[in-house]
DNA sequence: ACCCGTAGTATCAATGACGATACAACGGCG
DNA sequence: CGCCGTTGTATCGTCATTGATACTACGGGT
């Protein structure tokens, strides 16, 4: 089975700062020199030093360092520096989140569009989703992540939320997982629309197979990617 | 300034198929043929049918291909690498997703948590959020084109949906883009959460600096990571 | 029988990343 | 003054990736 596999990168001034610069960084904060997180790391001090530069050069002032004294001196991160580490993990985490989550995938055709934003007629309806260039026969995938779930009698009036799709349908598969539920929602034409939603959420809302809900997401959520055989024959 | 980044791979049985080989697939599929798609690609034929065959043995049946003959003979993409190619443009337009996305950052603490859901106790009030392991003072990311925009008036039963997580605010900034439109919400404490609208969804609801809102989003699009330093001194 | 463009394989060379090693400079302390 | 653990810098060897090159096998046309 195939898997979904990213590598995160921070990118400044040309230098692109990934998770072995961010584990440097780590280990320099953590042991106080660059040689002991150096030896820490199982790495050699030259190359290691010579990073840290690089990553100066491009990205300002992350290290401060003295050398001499007492205790030989050492290398501390500046508060930039420790800010950039957790902007990085908070960048790997969103695309964890995206990794992890399954997504929902049909086929429809783009009708309308205005920037990136595009109607996409569906066997469903219509839905608008971001596409970035492509026209004419497109897929749409939503993050099941994305997809909010609402009892029919308390779906929000379309005209005074920014969640603009808006889809009935019916529960049809249930699994609970530890603390997230993944449900399975047919919609018109027998379109299948996964959703996560919290294990608490499904109890307030006491879903089941065959009940009937209405399905939303943010145009936002919905990517369109076009058809991808080039070929010339 | 610090640009998100990425790379994005599909892996499977220990092989990752990466921007590149994708790119190689594609060609294949364009040109017909291993070797004028490795000559477009300015590649060496050699080490092109050595990455094919990797995919090969990990993917399955991934080409088709046929030598001598009049026309010398040929390789031809099968549906399954199709397929395949298509998934991986889905997965690229994910990760763009995110990484185009602005993000609401802001401190709290984890005060309960059931598997990976964690209650967080703001500024503003409780939020639950996805935080993978940590636990104590967390940062909480809020992706702002998970942000769905209510007017108070029409709020969604908190009991009948599967959005957790809402808070009510007054609009502050307001920046239009050419179909989508990002707007800052503050929350009590002063708290600013970006959410991302469509153009069309703004008009709609006719929202402005000083409206009141009410900001909502899924436990499952708000990420928690823990604090950075291991410092030992 | 030969030609041609393809698939398939083996081998060498260039490149880049990185560890290993060596050495100079620094500065407080005994 | 010399010791020590640092920061810096330069150089060399190793390894992995990949382009370059050369070769064989295939099969329908001419």
């Amino acid at each position: 089975m195939v898997r979904k596999d990213f590598e995160t990168y921070l990118s400044v001034e040309g230098v692109r700062i990934g998770e072995r610069d961010v584990e440097m960084l780590r280990a320099i904060d953590r042991c106080g020199s660059m040689h002991r997180a150096a030896e820490d790391l199982g790495r050699s001090y030259a190359h290691l030093q010579r990073r840290v530069d690089e990553i100066m050069d491009a990205a300002g002032p992350i290290t401060e360092r003295e050398r001499g004294g007492a205790d030989g001196g050492g290398t501390a991160l500046t508060d930039q520096a420790l800010e950039l580490v957790e902007q990085f993990r908070r960048l790997r985490g969103a695309f964890e989140g995206v990794a992890a989550v399954t997504e929902s995938v049909f086929p429809g055709t783009v009708v309308e569009r205005t920037g990136e934003v595009a109607t996409v007629e569906t066997e469903f309806g219509r839905v608008l989703a971001v596409v970035s260039d492509e026209r004419g026969d497109v897929r749409i995938s939503v993050r099941s992540d994305a997809v909010v779930l609402t009892l029919p009698a308390d779906a929000p009036d379309r005209e005074q939320t920014s969640l603009r799709n808006q889809f009935a349908g019916t529960v049809r598969d249930l699994q609970a997982g530890e603390a997230v539920v993944r449900l399975t929602v047919e919609l018109d034409g027998g379109t299948e629309l996964v959703a996560l939603i919290t294990r608490a959420s499904r109890e307030r809302m006491d879903l089941g197979p065959g009940d009937e809900v209405v399905a939303s997401f943010k145009a936002t959520a919905a990517r369109g990617v076009g058809a991808v055989s080039d070929r010339e024959n």
